[in-house]
DNA sequence: CCTCTCACG
DNA sequence: ACGTACGTGAGAGGG
């Protein structure tokens, strides 16, 4: 039977990844008793992934019966001086095990042999029997037992994360069979289980002369033959230890397991005990999956929501009064709302839930005035979505004052996540299953057929969404973030659907001009590079590109990168005057981009209205900032001449119209002016001087703003985005191209200017800290557990953020406050102009040509007023007949 | 599905 | 001794 899959578990190796991959929620993760239980947790979801991935028919988690072992026989000190495993893990072991028995999987122990010689024993078994064998583990010595029908799984980080180990990749990685490898091992020892190998061979050496010679038996058969060395001599004289690691590395396949085959075949789970295992545990995550499948509910019923369905006689009965309570949900299939098909909805008056397939029941006059009426209150996951998706049905949804979506977000944007059922397991409720179980992924997503599963799916929704709505907002008032919700978020998703409704004009015919004239370009610059190059070869391919440049023409490889030579920019900017085909080939790349990303990109998003419509994703940054997808337009082109040429195609909805565009002028360093309190930055922008000849000024000592070069202000410039990101002198120093100690000094001297920038950074870092996060002017989180990592790039990568969150998050505040206000005043003064794009720190909009006057006033007022600062903030205002004119 | 490269603030 | 500025999205290649 091909069919036949064994799967091998580690059990002491995979508990102890398992125990540190959860390492910093140990004191969280502990039960009513007091017992820790992060290791069985996240064994728990490593054998899920397993069991979904491998599928196996057979499973053996083997664990170790104790400390001495067979080896140690042979060698007193075999894993001596290891770390003692810690008693927090320790006392996690016997719950593993019972948790597998529940599962109806065995696990086996023998006295005086590792679990590894159980697993060895079990994969020679398997194999004669014709299974496929996957064996899982910690540990890199098991790679040995790979074969064409073993794979061994190792972990990497964590414990989700595996390396599946086949011959191929062992060769790969070790240049060496797996049954050589443990030669190797015999050259080079090893360290963990403390066996000492031949002196001064490591694993490039060991992996060299077993590649040489085969084995160890082999290489001293023929050692006479070696020339004279040094490691010749520590040859020699480590050959007894060479042979009694061999002994120590090799895996036991004929152990006397007391055990078969048949007795590791998966036997039916037992839910009762399940049930209570987890509930001792006080496992929420798993308790939930078992009520959503039902299973071990022991008698009691599955709480069921009871719905109602509507149809076009009973839907237009319904009504509400004063004071109701209302939630509603529209299912729409897939992430673009502006085209998704309509899944149906769910509505919840009271303790009533209405559920229906035809969404246009909403267009039912009661219905629609429910959904209209500003004045009804309705709660909803996802406001935005709702208010696009029953626009198309021609709806226009208002009284939308509670977004569980976005209330989640504000909380912890952590491991946010759009599904109403993800977001609701975090916070323990597993009433909801999610999207992704209910309707599948990819070719097999679909609708259920069944009218039971599809509106208990929809139903469970907006139970929930109300039943949390409490716990919610009481975290939203612990956080000091009501005013954050309530304030800015919910209207600007307001004020973001209007904008992805009314979309942009973007005029195809613009764009196939540029196509035309880009692609006689390309086709001029790939013959010129295909003739010094001295053959055809994909210019898109890194790795082809790399093969000519590098091996080929070679040119010196200034860069690597995990799979190959580097070609970006940088490596090729530096090569430019070694050849022509380099420029050649950053002009083929810069026009290549413009070409698929924008021209291509956009003709195939330009809707039958002529129009694009984006869509902002307002719950995905880490730092409150919006951004664009499906297009995404946030990233065109304005840094090059053809590039920029991309924005001729944004255009006005009327002929004579005009776009207009107003950015904020250096908005991050007024909002670090603002919280550092720095009074010479202060002053710097309250006179209004250029804030980067200031720097300028400072840094280099000067006394009069006349005698700032150009390159001076470039290098202030640099130091100062180079501040908001949290500078180091070695990212400085190359992106100034100056020596390191150079970069340095400007940093120093920077902080002695602004003194009180200093003690920001200083003082940010410490409260991240202190309190785990990093907080904007307007209270909004991110959540930085890094900061307190033992690793140094990991650590000090969330110092910089802790730096840098605070001030581009302020930033995004107020552009939402900003965007808000001008929402408000377009509507108040019935103007016909529309806010279309928002990128950052600057709001584009279409204005009719008689509204430019009043428009091109009121814009930089607004967003000027946004929020009072102790320095001005200040917009720059632009406007043409296109978004490239409008500079 | 991941990696590389490159577009933006 | 370490490896290095913050935040994004999209297209293309290649396994």
């Amino acid at each position: 039977m091909a069919d036949k899959k064994l799967l091998l578990i580690d059990g002491n190796s995979v508990a102890f990844r398992a125990f540190y991959a959860l390492y910093r929620q140990l004191e969280s993760f502990k039960n009513p008793e007091g017992l820790h239980t992060n290791a069985i947790y996240a064994f728990k979801n490593m054998l899920d992934v397993l069991l979904k991935d491998v599928k196996p028919t057979h499973v053996l988690v083997a664990f170790d019966a104790g400390k001495v072992t067979f080896r140690n026989k042979m060698y007193d000190d075999y894993k001596g001086g290891r770390q003692k495993t810690p008693e927090e893990l320790l006392e996690q072991l016997p719950y593993i095990q019972e948790m597998l028995h529940d599962l109806g999987i065995k696990t086996y122990e023998l006295k005086n042999y590792e679990a590894d010689d159980i697993i060895g024993t079990f994969v020679n078994l398997g194999e004669k029997a014709d299974f496929k064998v996957t064996v899982v583990t910690g540990d890199r010595d098991l790679t040995q037992l790979t074969s064409n029908k073993t794979t061994v799984m190792v972990t990497k980080h964590g414990v989700s994360d595996l390396e599946a180990y086949t011959p191929e990749h062992m060769k790969k990685i070790n240049g060496v069979t797996p049954t050589e490898f443990i030669d190797m091992k015999a050259l080079m020892g090893d360290n963990s289980d403390n066996y000492p190998g031949v002196t001064k061979i490591g694993p490039k050496t060991a992996s060299n002369l077993i590649q040489k010679y085969g084995s160890i038996e082999n290489l001293y058969d023929h050692i006479d033959d070696m020339k004279k060395s040094k490691r010749k001599e520590n040859l020699i004289k480590d050959k007894d230890k060479a042979f009694l690691a061999k002994k120590l590395a090799t895996i036991d396949r004929n152990a006397p397991v007391t055990i078969g085959l048949k007795d590791v075949k998966c036997k039916p789970v037992d839910y009762k005990k399940l049930r209570q295992f987890y509930e001792q545990m006080n496992f929420r995550k798993f308790l939930g999956e078992l009520n959503a499948s039902g299973e071990g509910q022991d008698g009691a019923e599955v709480e069921k929501v009871k719905y109602t369905e509507l149809d076009q006689s009973n839907a237009k009965k319904i009504s509400v009064k004063e004071n109701d309570t209302v939630s509603f949900y529209l299912g729409m299939l897939g992430d673009n709302y502006h085209l998704a098909d309509f899944v149906g909805f769910a509505l919840k008056i009271n303790e009533q839930v209405y559920v229906s397939r035809d969404v246009s029941l909403l267009q039912e006059n009661n219905l629609k005035h429910l959904l209209e009426d500003a004045e009804i209150n309705k709660n909803v996951f996802d406001l935005k979505r709702t208010t696009v998706g029953l626009n198309r049905i021609d709806v226009h949804a208002h009284g939308l004052n509670y977004d569980m979506l976005l209330a989640s977000y504000l909380i912890n944007n952590e491991n946010n996540s759009n599904d109403v059922g993800e977001v609701c397991h975090l916070y323990g409720d597993y009433s909801v299953k999610t999207d992704l179980e209910v309707y599948g992924k990819g070719k097999s997503e679909h609708v259920p057929s069944d009218d039971k599963v599809l509106y208990s799916h929809l139903a469970s929704k907006v139970v929930a969404i109300e039943k949390l709505k409490p716990l919610l907002l009481k975290k939203l008032k612990e956080h000091e973030q009501d005013d954050l919700f309530e304030n800015i978020e919910i209207p600007t998703a307001r004020v973001l659907s209007t904008m992805e409704i009314s979309g942009i004009k973007v005029e195809a015919s613009t764009l196939i001009q540029l196509q035309n004239e880009f692609a006689v370009r390309l086709k001029e610059l790939e013959d010129k590079i295909y003739q010094q190059a001295g053959e055809r070869f994909n210019l898109n391919s890194p790795k082809q590109l790399g093969h000519i440049l590098f091996d080929k023409l070679g040119l010196p490889p200034l860069k690597k990168t995990k799979t190959g030579y580097s070609t970006s920019v940088e490596v090729l900017n530096q090569l430019r005057n070694q050849s022509p085909i380099v420029g050649e080939i950053l002009d083929y790349r810069q026009i290549a981009k413009i070409q698929s990303t924008y021209v291509k990109g956009l003709l195939d998003v330009i809707q039958p209205d002529g129009r694009v419509h984006t869509r902002y994703l307002q719950t995905l940054t880490a730092t409150g900032r919006l951004s664009s997808v499906d297009p995404n337009l946030q990233n065109i082109p304005t840094r090059t001449d053809e590039g920029k040429q991309i924005r001729k195609a944004f255009v006005p909805t009327e002929k004579d119209g005009y776009i207009l565009s107003c950015d904020y002028s250096q908005i991050e360093l007024r909002v670090l002016s603002q919280i550092s309190g720095d009074e010479h930055m202060q002053e710097a922008f309250n006179t209004g001087y250029d804030i980067h000849s200031h720097t300028a000024m400072k840094i280099f000592h000067l006394d009069s703003p006349k005698d700032v070069t150009s390159l001076m202000r470039r290098r202030a410039k640099t130091v100062n985005f180079g501040i908001v990101y949290g500078i180091s002198d070695y990212g400085l120093s190359k992106r100034l191209n100056i020596s390191r100690k150079q970069a340095k000094e400007f940093i120093a001297e920077y902080f002695t200017q602004y003194p009180q920038v200093k003690d920001y950074m200083d003082k940010a870092v410490q409260v991240a800290r202190d309190k785990g996060y990093a907080e904007t002017i307007m209270h909004r989180r991110r959540y930085l557990p890094d900061i307190h990592s033992k690793n140094h790039n990991v650590r000090a990568f969330a110092e910089r953020t802790a730096i840098n969150s605070p001030i581009q998050g302020s930033a995004a505040d107020i552009i939402k406050i900003a965007m808000i206000n001008m929402q408000k005043k377009l509507d108040e003064l019935h103007l016909k102009t529309k806010m279309v794009i928002q990128v950052h720190d600057e709001l584009i909009f279409d204005v009719p040509k008689d509204e430019l006057e009043t428009v091109k006033k009121i814009v930089p007022e607004v967003m000027q007023s946004a929020v009072k600062l102790d320095v001005p903030l200040v917009a720059d205002t632009g406007w043409g007949h296109n978004w490239y004119d409008a500079k």
